[in-house]
DNA sequence: TTTCAATATGCGCATATTGTGATATTCTAA
DNA sequence: TTAGAATATCACAATATGCGCATATTGAAA
């Protein structure tokens, strides 16, 4: 009766569960596509950082990635849409801190 | 414009992020109300990393504790139900692993 | 009070995550 | 070929996480 991989979810929820890659997905989401260049003058963080969160994005298939010339462009899975509508339609909660 | 907190959201991800609290939630979600002993069986885990997961899921507001007696019944939050929902609806992605 | 069941907490260790700085790769243009 | 822009990867320090074990707390019952 349990058919649910928990652990592919929890993987895949790891991924989106940092500042900065949720804010990537985000605006991937909302704008279509964006280069390194635009998602890293975004979000102010250095390339290096930059590159490292959308390889961790595209491990779990949240975003793929397509060159042109010497530029790559960032899609995110269209997949995600739900999730991320879901959870940013969360209210803040009175628990919290 | 940017009214998102990207923390916030990211923190509840972050706790959400692992097999076992996803499946506590889940559990939670579905059969409404559990006691400790209940949750450790059904995860095989000890009793003291049930607790703390149980913690930290109440932490961010994903759970509420309420005594009764000498057990404590835990109640997911209802509002998480849709992000859930939305989680468990991903199809199998065929970029991960 | 004592005892016991249920749950929580503190500690330690192994491992994972994050960001930075340096370097490597990939492509375009000259 | 060389130079340079865009992106990726490596190496490392700082910090966080996950789990087991021991112990503490809480409440019921004796």
């Amino acid at each position: 009766m349990e058919e649910i991989d928990y652990t592919e979810k929890a993987a895949l929820l790891k991924a989106l569960a940092h500042p900065v890659r949720l804010r990537i997905v985000h605006t991937l989401l909302r704008e279509g596509c964006h280069n390194v260049g635009c998602i890293e003058r975004g979000t102010g963080m250095s390339q290096s950082c930059i590159s490292q969160h959308l390889n961790r994005l595209r491990a779990v298939g949240a975003v793929t990635a397509e060159r042109q010339g010497n530029e790559v462009y960032y899609h995110a899975s269209p997949a995600l849409a739900g999730l991320i509508a879901a959870l940013l339609k969360e209210e803040e909660n009175p628990y919290a801190g």
